[in-house]
RNA sequence: GCCCCCGUAGCUCAGUGGAUAGAGCAAAGGAUUCCUAAUCCUUGUGCCGCAAGUUCGAUUCUUGCCGGGGGCACCA
């Protein structure tokens, strides 16, 4: 629809440059906006008015000349005008909305999806928590943004690739070994202190139990150097494995898990090291290696190597992200807690200094969550082990309501997300609002059947009787819906959907209560079948931009 | 001090340089013989933090300031 209006506008404005109406000039890009004010059309163009200086005339006087010379010899609009500073408003005409229906049904789960990002491979890192304790709200955050961000970017052509990186290697794997190995010899009866930076949580206790259970008393017998790293493996891996069931419940997957350690053992790092070294990018200062981030525009060179022989994780990011540019993927995205926004520009700084192309990486930075009960902030602190993990958050509202809440802001403003408010069964929560749609459609398509009718997903027929203006603004929704996704992939910014997903559901409820005017399953069966068709394409798109945000669509509730 | 994010209705927030800035909640009133009331309808609300700049046009872009949150290490 918009696509056709579009090459309308372009094809009357090329016209009127080879008539002579218009001063030949470059045709400006065509934008074509859904005007908030309905008698402002169905769709605008400010393109008289981005032409007024290279033509030099007012831009109504050159709005209408475009006017003129547009050809619609399918009938596509039913009025155009010149309307305030010199935008052109278009209005479809109705019988034309029709195939938009037709073309959700055609289209099914894939309407919606578009080619905008056909050919390209993008890589979407996200979560990437250290294996050194449970996840937290703050992580399922990122996991909601990375993995439907990842199912946009899919739907918009986008070939992607999930990746997790873990940070099984370095200083707090080797602090969770110790403070396991103080639980094991508590537990067997020693007296002794965790050290102050130990993990307090009580999920080290119950490790250790675990690891005594398993291997006796025997780490006792060993070199504590060994022992310890034989803790912090255990405890690793155990921790990596909840850490997968707690993503497997969220709804969260990944085609690859990379592990630091690996750059390790292959050499990467040392390699790395040694090339940047060679490129005079590493310095040794004060028994340290220093990477020159400052010629990137950091604030400060940063330490890749300590004094004591131990790399930085800095160090291994940098092998990380050379190996990223090295499985050649056309974009690179990071997402981050806020939190780590202090390494964004030593990141990218190696990066540059390795001669990768720095327009291809990108970091999403996804701001704080404040955990609410009734309004009452929840207080949270991993270092003394009180915290609320990704676990219980969806025990107690369950995945559905942690998703789309998740995903209702934009990624950079820190969210505020309320307990009790998610359970509430209520107008206040958007989420069962819009599964509701999902649920009384499929309702109303049960009635249909009971009724004897027959396709009642199916029949385009009779279209012409969904002539109410609410049923014509339902489809001019419903037409908006592939952009949108569009655009949140061109944006990267998910929460459009939910944001779309609540304006769909507001006009499908308001349509359905008004049940005296335009009851769906009625004894008009001519009538019937066209609504039918209505609502089970909004059924459609209900259920696909659900899907896309990792949520359910019940059938009933 | 430096860096990042935010500042829009009483609250929580949308708003891809355009026309008269929008939702939800809260407040008040109303709707159910009906395809599920987890719903709908009606009623009000704005120095878009402040000030300059760019522009035909700025809530949107730039700069400065003010306010809130977060981050600064040979920690991650």
């Amino acid at each position: 629809m918009k696509a056709n209006l579009s090459l309308l506008v372009g094809q009357a404005v090329e016209a009127a440059f080879a008539a002579g109406h218009l001063r030949s000039a470059g045709l400006p890009p065509i934008e074509l906006e859904t005007p908030k004010i309905a008698t402002h059309g169905d769709f605008s163009t400010n393109i008289a008015m981005n032409l007024a200086a290279s033509q030099k005339r007012s831009p109504r006087e050159i709005a209408r000349i475009i006017i003129d010379h547009i050809v619609d010899s399918d009938h596509l609009l039913s009025k155009t005008e010149v309307a305030g500073p010199g935008f052109i408003n278009f209005f479809i005409a109705w019988d034309k909305w029709y195939k938009v229906l037709k073309r959700v049904h055609d289209e099914g789960n894939a309407y919606g999806t578009s080619q905008i990002g056909i050919g390209n491979r993008v890589q979407v890192e996200f979560v990437s928590a250290n294996p050194t304790g449970p996840l937290h709200v703050g992580h399922g955050r990122c996991a909601a943004v990375g993995e439907t961000l990842a199912a946009i970017l899919k739907a918009a052509g986008y070939e992607v690739e999930k990746e997790y990186y873990v940070n099984d290697s370095g200083r707090q794997i080797r602090t969770l070994g110790e403070s396991v190995f103080v639980r094991y010899r508590q537990h067997i009866g020693k007296t002794l202190d965790m050290p102050a930076d130990g993990y307090q949580g009580s999920y080290i206790k119950d490790l250790a139990r675990i690891l005594f259970d398993q291997e006796g008393k025997s780490l006792l017998d060993m070199p504590e150097e060994e022992a310890i790293t034989l803790c912090a493996k255990f405890a690793a891996g155990n921790i990596l494995a909840e850490i997968q069931e707690d993503l497997m419940a969220f709804g969260v997957s990944f085609d690859n898990w990379f592990s630091e350690q690996s750059l390790y053992d292959s050499g990467a790092v040392d390699s790395v090291i040694k090339v940047c070294q060679n490129q005079k990018f590493i310095y040794e200062q004060g028994g340290a290696l220093w990477f020159r981030t400052t010629d990137f525009g950091d604030e400060k060179d940063r330490v890749v190597v300590r004094t004591n022989g131990l790399t930085t994780y800095f160090a291994s990011d940098i092998a990380y992200h050379k190996d990223k540019f090295e499985r050649n993927f056309d974009r690179i995205i990071d997402i981050w807690g806020a939190d780590h926004h202090g390494y964004v520009r030593r990141v990218s700084a190696s990066i540059q200094a390795l001669g990768c192309n720095g327009d291809r990486f990108q970091v999403l930075l996804v701001q704080l969550v404040n955990l609410l009960r009734e309004g009452k902030p929840v207080t949270m602190s991993t270092r003394a082990g009180e915290f609320v993990t990704l676990r219980e958050l969806i025990g107690e509202v369950g995945r559905d309501a942690a998703r789309f809440l998740f995903l209702l802001r934009h990624y950079e403003s820190s969210l505020d997300f309320d307990l009790e408010l998610a359970k509430k069964q209520s107008n206040e929560n958007p989420v069962y609002y819009v599964q509701y749609v999902h649920a009384r459609i499929c309702n109303i398509l049960r009635k249909a059947a009971e009724r004897g009718y027959k396709d009642i997903d199916s029949n385009a027929d009779y279209l012409e009787l969904l002539n109410l203006p609410e049923e014509i603004q339902l489809i001019k929704l419903m037409a908006r819906y592939p952009e949108v996704v569009a655009t949140s992939a061109r944006m990267m910014e998910p929460h459009r959907i939910p944001f779309y997903m609540k304006e769909l559901a507001a006009a499908f409820h308001a349509y359905y209560h008004d049940r005296n005017k335009h009851k769906v399953v009625s004894d008009d069966a001519k009538l019937s079948a066209a609504r039918l068709y209505l609502v089970s394409a909004i059924r459609i798109i209900i259920r696909n931009g659900l899907d896309i945000m990792g949520v359910s669509a019940p059938e009933s509730m």
